[in-house]
DNA sequence: CTGAAAGCGCTTACAG
DNA sequence: CTGAAAGCGCTTACAG
């Protein structure tokens, strides 16, 4: 029975494939008879254009992908984040007719992909500053919208979220808690990276507490389930009176927990946690988790809708990035600072 | 500077489109020499065939759409599982020269895009028997590979896990520990779904032990981590006496556990918790959770390959349901039956 | 308001 | 071993 055609359809409504093509597009003029005619041969054929043709004339494929590059074994399969990331992300897309490839690349990957699928745009997912992957991607020029990366050229689209009052909230919540050893386990710190304004969120609520920063406070190993879990040796040390931390990430969090946990020591009463992202489960951990919260689903929304923009070429450029806001859910995973407990 | 093509290629290559195309494909007969001029050019001026051109030609698109259903709200959002499923998925299909398309579908969806877009094959994740989506889905006559579905349906592909095991493990595992009032947070027993195969398992672990089934001890509704935390209201009513429960998915175990601390009964030495998945975080969790493991980004791949498979047209008839192997995590929280444990 | 025709970039018989 | 030509299914000037 094979694939109908437009030319099937014009066969039997007795007009021209031009007309169909008008009447599909509602482009051009025609009479409500002829239209009325057409659109119901297309119902009894059941005809759907076919994408193919279409995007060889129109150099267009109303495709886009998500690109997703595994520079960290693990770090993606890890991160339930992602999951919520690219949900928002198909959304929105299809809100707009377009459709979403998911495309895991690694260092070598090449992306003649792009040009021989006519991609419309890309939102890349996840990369750093300088790496081969993110060279290859500019050389493109194709549309792109970058997300939960670490860019500072400010003329790419991005969709950040506020981390510089995210590390400021959660930073003054545990200062107003009375805890003064407050420690980061922040992941790499790079030039204007998310990791670098959250922490300068945290500079920020020190200094305005008239806190000293200790820079022995912070940790820039890599923020994992598995890496949160293996630092809480390092924040039990006697030495540094460590009475709270604050996770950049919330599985971070909660391998930091349970490590405390094996030795011992009780969230919050001993050690007060923050995390970052408020995924899902947060609130079903013991204790549950306090943290900084950011809608991940709209950020996949305002992505496409960025990267929408590019590609209708309504590029407004005073919105290069768009800044969503974030908020704190305090809840059972902070406390007061021990010895402000035992004060009166 | 336009796109590049084939002529392009021709023409500064001194050959006709003929040889560059078989050259690209090497198809036909052509002489080292030109065959390596041709590549020269291929490479010097960057060239990339253009896929809508060959989609156009060859009705198929090399692209196969992963199609996830949102029939509950939240059922998908919630569960990081399927963000391994989707990366499994991802990487097979790579492995293949095909792109994958990630689409969500509600009710209403009409599947028109797959004849526009030439998809060469779906992978449909998590879909019940009897939805509208299935019947469009099998009126497409397209290459179609089920996962985490319940079909009944025994000529549909399908990869499967064996949950009969699973079921049989984890409940064997409990009454090893001297547990006979097992409760099951089970979802839906549709017949021959993946709960019902499951509890097939359970019945057949008490029947083995000589222990009688008792069906109020098992609750069909949905498990996600609220409905896990709200369950921990029946599991605690003391007429139940119910000393251990098997949660057929890990955030429903997630939530059970934390609705059960604060009704301030102890896991594992009140109440032991089997869950399924092995999620990434359930090493985590505290207790650390006593689960049933799966491969899933394998699943992925095998999805993608029994997709290949159809498409390819080397359908090996014997071989529509591939059956993945579980197997029993135990962690901690499980332990003995309150009763055995004050027995000595 | 409607239609004939060119062209998008490929591949594949077919001829030589 | 190589090339001219048809055709995949659309859309868009262009002419009427």
């Amino acid at each position: 029975m094979g694939k109908v055609t437009i030319k099937d359809v014009a066969k039997k409504a007795n007009v021209s494939v031009t007309t169909v093509s008008n009447v599909i597009n509602n482009s051009g003029r025609t009479s409500p008879d002829t239209i009325r005619k057409v659109k119901q041969v297309i119902e009894e054929l059941q005809f759907s254009p076919s994408a193919s043709a279409r995007n060889l004339r129109d150099k267009s494929s109303h495709l886009i992908a998500v690109v997703v590059p595994f520079l960290e074994k693990g770090r993606l399969q890890d991160n339930p984040f992602y999951w919520q990331l690219v949900l928002g992300i198909e959304e929105g897309a299809r809100n707009h007719q377009f459709h979403v490839i998911l495309l895991g690349v690694d260092e070598e990957e090449n992306f003649s992909f792009v040009s021989e699928r006519h991609l419309d745009g890309l939102i890349v997912v996840g990369t750093f500053e300088g790496t081969p992957i993110l060279k290859q991607i500019q050389a493109l020029d194709v549309p792109c919208v970058f997300m939960d990366s670490y860019m500072s050229e400010f003329n790419l689209y991005q969709v950040l979220l506020d981390d510089e009052m995210g590390g400021y909230l959660g930073t003054k919540h545990l200062i107003g808690l009375g805890h003064q050893r407050i420690a980061l386990l922040s992941g790499k710190l790079q030039q204007n990276g998310v990791n670098y304004k959250r922490w300068l969120g945290y500079r920020r609520a020190l200094e305005e507490a008239g806190l000293p920063y200790d820079p022995e406070l912070v940790r820039e190993e890599p923020v994992s389930t598995a890496g949160g879990y293996q630092a809480s040796q390092y924040i039990t040390d006697p030495r540094m009176n460590i009475t709270a931390v604050f996770v950049f990430s919330d599985v971070g969090a909660m391998g930091l927990i349970k490590g405390l946990h094996e030795l011992g020591v009780h969230v919050p009463r001993d050690i007060s946690i923050v995390g970052f992202d408020d995924l899902f489960y947060t609130d079903y951990m013991i204790p549950s988790l306090t943290t900084v919260n950011q809608d991940v689903i709209e950020r996949g929304n305002i992505a496409v809708r960025l990267l929408l923009d590019q590609i209708v070429g309504e590029s407004r450029d005073d919105a290069r990035k768009v800044v969503l806001p974030v908020s704190l859910k305090v809840r059972k995973s902070t406390g007061p600072a021990p010895n402000v407990q035992s004060a009166p």
